[in-house]
DNA sequence: AAGTTGCTGGCAATCGGTTGACAATTTCTA
DNA sequence: TAGAAATTGTCAACCGATTGCCAGCAACTT
């Protein structure tokens, strides 16, 4: 009875107009105007007066409206935060560095995420620049020219990805892949594979591309196996490709690679890493917990998103920051590698 | 070189305003009022003039500014989502759902975690009122009468909470609990532990509150362990204190606390499910991973995010939907359950 | 033929702030 | 003490939509 008297009640209060600086002045007995620069421009007014509005807005409980701010500004006060896949672990610290920065310098984030679809993604992004300052966009799936073209409608700066003209934030992927192939070749392994990640996606052209140098350098031989989907799913369907390689050694495109190749390597009893050594990428939530504990390389993920964010409020500004350097990657140990079987 | 002179491009690039209604109606010589109604009002117009002005505004890459729209209408679009901690990957599906709800019908959403803080919460619920339709709040640490108070401001639905007069979207833990209790006691065990989440989680309560219940009726023994962090350090950290509770089973607040426990009872050689068994909550990403993988119980997250956006939505519509019927939960069995050693 | 009705489209006010220009008042300078 | 300078607050236009009201016009009634 009680419940529903009271859901009754919540439900049908008429809930009154918030306040604004209108009341405020009304209060105070000055213009609009001189509230907007009281709340605005400290400094701009009499000490005495400013207290006195400061004073009647708090009592008020004035908050301010930001549409009617963005109208004539033109500044939101939000940023659009768009990921290839929001359940993709990777992106936690990510998005932590991210809201970090932002809550700290007082802007909103919009998270959105295009579920690895680039159709997704570019609708997802002009809709979100309808209503954001400027757009971080991460692991992007676009073509570099789509990704120019959105830039020149607001600020946006892309984090994973190069792109020409476009500011970015990217990892250097060297430092950790170079540690990872020293152990493995110092372990013993001649034949290592790389097990893809999606075509569209820079960073996995980057890993490819490094562990490719890196072992012809080294004199181990090196294969690119597909698989179908950046997802445990998708490490899991490409086991067969990966036995069939005969090698003793992979690097996965990331950890939800890994973790599925693994999991399917027990299923079938192919021991790992007693015949196969197993590496991922990034470092995710769960690389620790699987018998074995998967190594796997580094990323500067929370950084990533910091740094992001902070490149794209000073392109906002209009400001002038030159490219920061890359930041650096690094080898996680555990226990999913060990000498190859001579 | 190149890439330099396309930095300077871009970003000297001084972008064209968008185009507004006001274009469209000089373009096709009709007033401004005329073209919001052509878009906005099928019908209202004269076909071939609706088609006149469709056609210009697709010319013209038109696309509506939501800030204005929302000025007169007080309608923004955006829905708030707020979580206790967006590191939990429990929320992965939760945020799937809702996000596919929303942008079925067209709104966007604004995603925040308040990192386990009550203050920070009601900062950033406050915050984002201003911005936002309508409030979801997920497994909220508040007060029942912050949230009242919240409710008072803009429409908002409760997930994974019950408070008087405010709309809720719950799972019902009992099903689960029960399935995973009976396996227990037909296992053999007769002492099992609640291993506690955080005190002003509503979710937290109900599980303990269920599982006393059915414990109690079964005639099985049943503790409440304090942790300090729903989070797997704190799963591990309350070890010693599961251990010197003398019980064989445990039942923790969320898989997160339940991998805790689990690692750290391999790490000190104590055997699970041999002597002990654990069985968490939410059935999360990673939870098939270590081993033994846990066993949990499942949450509907899609579909508790899916119905409280729908929830909120017929709510911002001032819509009389009752309240549905609390969502089923479903018992996990893997391996980190056996039978107890007599 | 006068009156009704229905369809179209324009006018103008409005949402809640921001900001350049300016007037009124005070303070400072010579 | 007159005149210049600085300070303080108001006016009014503007951002980009939405919407109630109304007028013009054609078609339909009776």
């Amino acid at each position: 009875m009680e419940q529903s008297d009271a859901a009754i009640r919540t439900r049908g209060a008429e809930r009154k107009a918030p306040p604004t600086i209108y009341d405020i002045a009304r209060l105070t007995g000055v213009s609009p105007s001189t509230v907007s620069r009281a709340l605005n421009k400290p400094g701009r007014l009499n000490a005495q007066t400013e207290r006195r509005i400061r004073d009647a807005a708090a009592e008020l409980g004035y908050r301010i409206n930001p549409m009617a701010r963005a109208l004539p500004t033109g500044k939101t006060g939000t940023l659009g935060l768009l990921v290839s896949d929001i359940t993709n672990p990777a992106y936690f610290d990510l998005v932590r560095g991210a809201e970090r920065v932002a809550s700290e310098t007082g802007m909103t984030i919009v998270f959105a995420d295009s579920q690895e679809s680039p159709e997704l993604e570019r609708a997802t992004a002009e809709r979100l620049q309808t209503s954001v300052d400027g757009l971080l966009l991460v692991g992007s799936r676009l073509e570099d020219h789509q990704i120019q073209d959105l830039s020149s409608v607001k600020p946006l700066v892309v984090v994973n990805r190069l792109v020409e003209g476009i500011p970015a934030v990217i990892p250097d992927v060297r430092p950790g892949i170079t540690t990872a192939l020293e152990l493995l070749r110092e372990a013993g392994h001649r034949r290592i594979a790389y097990l893809a990640g999606p075509e569209a996606s820079w960073m996995n052209g980057q890993r490819w591309q490094n562990a490719f140098e890196i072992a012809v350098e080294w004199d181990m031989s090196i294969v690119e196996i597909k698989s179908n989907a950046p997802t445990r799913e998708g490490g899991a369907e490409a086991f067969g490709r990966v036995k069939a390689a005969d090698v003793s050694a992979v690097l996965a495109y990331n950890d939800l690679v890994a973790l599925g190749l693994l999991r399917e390597c027990r299923d079938h009893g192919l021991d790992v890493p007693g015949r196969l050594s197993i590496i991922g990428f990034d470092d995710i939530f769960g690389a620790d917990l699987p018998t074995p504990a998967l190594s796997t390389i580094r990323m500067p993920l929370a950084a990533l998103g910091e740094r992001g964010i902070r490149r794209l409020l000073t392109e906002i500004d209009g400001g002038e920051s030159e490219d920061e350097s890359a930041l650096p990657t690094e080898f996680v140990g555990r226990e999913s590698i060990a000498a190859a079987k001579s």
